[in-house]
This record gives structure tokens, sequence and C-alpha cells, in this order.
DNA sequence: CACACTTACGATATTCGTAAGGATT
DNA sequence: AATCCTTACGAATATCGTAAGTGTG
């Protein structure tokens, strides 16, 4: 009762050929198999497509006009199936990841060449965005991942962790800090201090911690970039702290840093997914490799 | 190992009622067949369009980007096959007639009328021409039925008898020849001839049998129109030669016929079809109407 | 008789519905 | 307990290939 796709194929190889016969090579069906569907496509739409003669088929009037549509609809069909098929085998495809800088730069260089490695034809598109628009973005499903810390409250996100990191001091060459092998976080309060975005998680992390020591920061200013803190530590106008990932990223001469302690802070670091928005094949990709980096 | 209509049609409903129940309803099947025509669609295209969550379903960002590709596929096809059925039912459709004008104007307005009766929606289109040209358009395609005399030697054409005309010699009221029950081909000689068109198969036949009664017509002028002969002969300027069918058209006051006999000719009239086109379902409607109706 | 399409028939695959089995609210 | 999805299984259907049949050049 209902034309099949196969069928359709069969009717657009048997007009293209003319002939049974070149049509169930093209199809790779045996000739009886070809007359049949082409019989039950007939029944099916309600009349006749080719008219018999004696050993050839010569296309009705209706199957002139329908063999244009046939051949838009099948390659309609294969296109629609190759692209899905594509997305999923990943060979096509799109991930919109939000990450807070410190990943961005830190965690993601090495993550995005393995990936392109692997999946080149996926695209990659990046947000290096505070963590609150991190965790509003994959809500959103305006991202597919996020890379970031704990959501917290968020019940509508997931968090898996993949890292953690520490805070350091950082303090230009020569400060007295230096001279331990690591420092109190109530130490840093006796000096001028360069402080980052106070909108930054990790800013918010330092905040609370030295609350909860009972001290407060000299903060001589705030930056946005990472790397205009290095800039200003290094040209001795105060210490700073920040995430060991970030310092990696503007170890340059004229700074150092020791590892904070009194408390060990450690401070997760992994990837948000919504529950809401189940990710795309190439994000899941993603995040398989992710995992296995580490 | 592919997709088929009914799993893009699940998958749809699916999408739509985000629910294998309801979805069930819509598509007429039971819960478990549109599970696992769904699951199917899945394995077909190697990644899962819904997520499944403890009780829901909710699209992937695959699923969610093919649903509306989905729906333009199964929108599409639907059309598609409803047309054709359309053509087939005879509920749409177009006939091109190509007919002598004695038959376009004779036989025609009463088979028009009960070939609309019984299906208003095909468009009929007719153009009457002379006999070669008739020929030549079902010839090429460019009418799917000829109404004329037979096409003589063309063997890419069928011709199928519907009804005989016979010739019938036009006089004006109170005309000698009328005073005969029947007129002899050899008289029409004497008295100035009115022709119609040179061109024309009815003119041809006359020439011809004229030619084998040896005698030649005292042609006055010719016209083309054959309700211009018939004033001509009102207006006793002369006498004509006319297929009785074409007369009935023009039967006025001031003229009158009688048969023509020695020979009596028979005129064959009937329906040319193409071998190399085969006709459309509307224009068979038409023939089997155009064989019934006698 | 060779060629091209059709029919016949048995084997395989797909699809469906009923019934039973989780899992979650 | 109720609801929703999944799995299991037997039956109906569809589709395929081999083989035999039909008709034309």
């Amino acid at each position: 009762m209902n034309p099949s796709i196969q069928q359709l194929r069969v009717f657009i190889a048997v007009a293209h050929s003319r002939s049974l016969a070149e049509a169930s090579e093209r199809v790779h069906l045996s000739q009886p198999a070809i007359s049949i569907a082409l019989r039950k496509l007939e029944e099916n739409v309600g009349g006749a497509l080719f008219a018999r003669t004696s050993r050839q088929l010569v296309l009705t009037p209706e199957g002139d006009a329908f063999l244009p549509v046939a051949v838009r609809l099948l390659n309609d069909w294969n296109e629609a199936f190759e692209d899905l098929n594509d997305q999923f085998s990943k060979q096509r495809g799109k991930v919109t990841i939000a990450a807070l800088p410190t990943l961005a730069a830190g965690l993601f260089p090495q993550v995005i060449r393995l990936f392109h490695e692997a999946y080149p034809r996926i695209n990659l598109s990046l947000h290096d965005v505070l963590a609150e628009q991190i965790n509003q973005m994959v809500r959103e499903g305006r991202a597919d991942l996020g890379l970031s810390v704990p959501p917290g409250d968020a019940d509508d996100l997931t968090f898996e962790p993949v890292l953690e990191d520490s805070y350091v001091a950082v303090c230009p060459c020569g400060h007295p800090l230096l001279a331990q092998p690591a420092v109190a976080w109530g130490q840093l309060a006796a000096y001028p201090f360069i402080g980052i975005n106070r909108l930054s998680s990790s800013r918010q992390d330092i905040d609370r911690i030295m609350q909860s020591v009972g001290e407060r920061l000299d903060i001589l200013c705030d930056a946005r970039q990472i790397a205009t803190v290095g800039r200003m530590v290094a040209a001795g106008l105060g210490i700073s702290v920040l995430p060991s990932l970030s310092f990696r990223q503007i170890a340059t001469d004229g700074i150092a840093h020791r590892p904070l302690v009194e408390p060990t802070i450690r401070r997760e670091l992994g990837m948000i997914l919504s529950r809401r928005h189940p990710p795309s094949a190439a994000a899941s990709a993603l995040c398989q490799l992710i995992r296995d980096h580490e």
C-alpha cells in the first residue's frame, strides 16, 4: 500500500536505462526483483509508470512527469541521511565550548590539536568567558560543553572533574616571600596586591579564603587579563595569586611563584554539561578525549 | 541498513509528542513498534536521535537538527505521491486533443460535457487543426489524442474508428438538384462550386472522388471556414459538398442538402494515438468515453 | 534460438502486536 | 500502584534469488 525508497530507486534506474536488465545491474538486484518492485510501485500509485511494449519499456506521461520528482526525492533523501551519518561518524559537526580563560589558554591548545587531528572536519568554537556565563551558556544550549569550576547549586548541570589545580603566590624576583618554600595565605596581606577581575571564579575563591583566615588583601589594583597581572608583578608593583595553570601561561623572567598553604586549596576543574540538552556526538567525542587526556 | 519512510514517520511523531505512547496513537502503531522503529532508525543513521532519560525523551542536537529536514522529506514524499495518485485516479490531469474542425465542433461539445462531468478537475485543451497537423501533433506528443480521418501510411500512429460520416451536396433552397432524393457526384460539375480549404481532408476527398468519376468542379471560390461556405451557398452563389456532420453545424434557412451517391462514400472518423507515446490515464479515460459514446 | 520481461516458489528479513519485564514517580 | 519505555516471541508481510514461462525478432 505504501511506496518504498527501494521502489523509487528501481523506478529511477529503469527510467534511465529503459530496460529492466540494465537497471538490475545498477541497483544490484535480480531482474525479477526489478520487475516486481516496479509492479508494486505501480500498484501503490494506482497506475502505470511504464507502457510495456513487446520488448521495451516506455515511460507513460505520468511516469515521465514523475521521474524528475522521483530523482529529487531520492537525492534529498540520500543527502539528508548522509549528512546525519556524517555528524554521527564525526566527519562533520560543530562543538561550541565555553571555558574559563585559564583553561582556554592552558588546557586547550593541546586538546584542540588532538581533537582536530582525530576529527579534522569538526568545527570547534571556543568562548573564553567567566564561570557564571559558562553555566548560562551550557544551560541554554548555546555551548555544548563548559570547562570550568563546579557550577554549584545548578541542578540542571552536571560536573565531571578532570583535573585539580592549586593556587600559587606570584612575586617579583627577589621578593622576601620567595625565600620560603611555601607561602601561607595569611602572609599575603602584608604586601600590595595585584588582583584579577572580581567576577572571576579564582578571585572569588581568593577573597573567600582570605576571609576564612581572617586577613584582608592590600589591593593595589585589579586587572582583567592575567598577562597584565604578570607584567605588573614583574614591574614590582606588588604580588598576586593565580591558579598554577594560569601562572604557567605568563611565566616570564622577573616573576616567580611559591605554592600557597594554610590552607592548601585544591581547585577542582572539569567539564560541565547540561542535563536538559544531551550532548552531540561530536561533543561526546571531545569529552571522551578530554577524559582520556589526563 | 536503510532507513524507511515509516521510520521517518515514527521519528517525526515522537519528536513532536516527545512521548512514545502519544506517538503510537498518531501513527496507529503499538508502543513497542514505535520503540523498535526508532531504535532501528538510530541504528541506520549511526547515532542517537533522542536521549533517553528516565521517563521522557529529549532530542539530541543531531535529532533536533534533523527534525525539520525529516518533516520536509516526508511532506515532499507525500505530496509527490498524492499528485501521482491524483493523476491516475483522474482527479487531476490534462488532455490535449487535436481534432478536425468538423469533429471539434460536431462531436466535441457533447463529449466534452460528459467528460467534464465525469472528471471535473481534468483540464481539456482542444486544437482544431487540419489532418496533417493532427498527425504531427500526436506523433510528437504535443497532443495526447487526435480526432481525425485515418492517418494513412504512418506506422507510428494507430487509428481506431469511432463513427462514419457521409458527404452531402449543399444547395440553396429551390436549387434544381434538390428535386432529386439523392445527388450523384457527377452532377456537381454542372454548377458553380463553393470549395473549402484545399488542404482540408474533406476537400482532398472531394477532389479525389470527382477525379474518379471523370468530372471537374466549377470552382467559384474557396473558403476556410465552413460557416462561410454555408452563407455563400445560401446567397445563391453556388453549391458545395460537406461532410454531413459539418452541414449540421451550419444548417440554417436558405440551404438544404441531399445525400451524394455514385459512388456512396463513407468517411471514416476516429481516434489517432501514438505508438511511441503511451496515453496518459486521463487520455485513456477520454478515449474510453468516446468509444462508449456511440 | 536468443533476448527481455513475467510468473512461480521457497528462503530470508522486516515489521507488527501481544505479553512480560524494568525503572521511575 | 501507575505510567512509560524496553525486551521477548510468534505471526503476518515483504522482498529477494533461482528457475521456469511467455512472447517477440
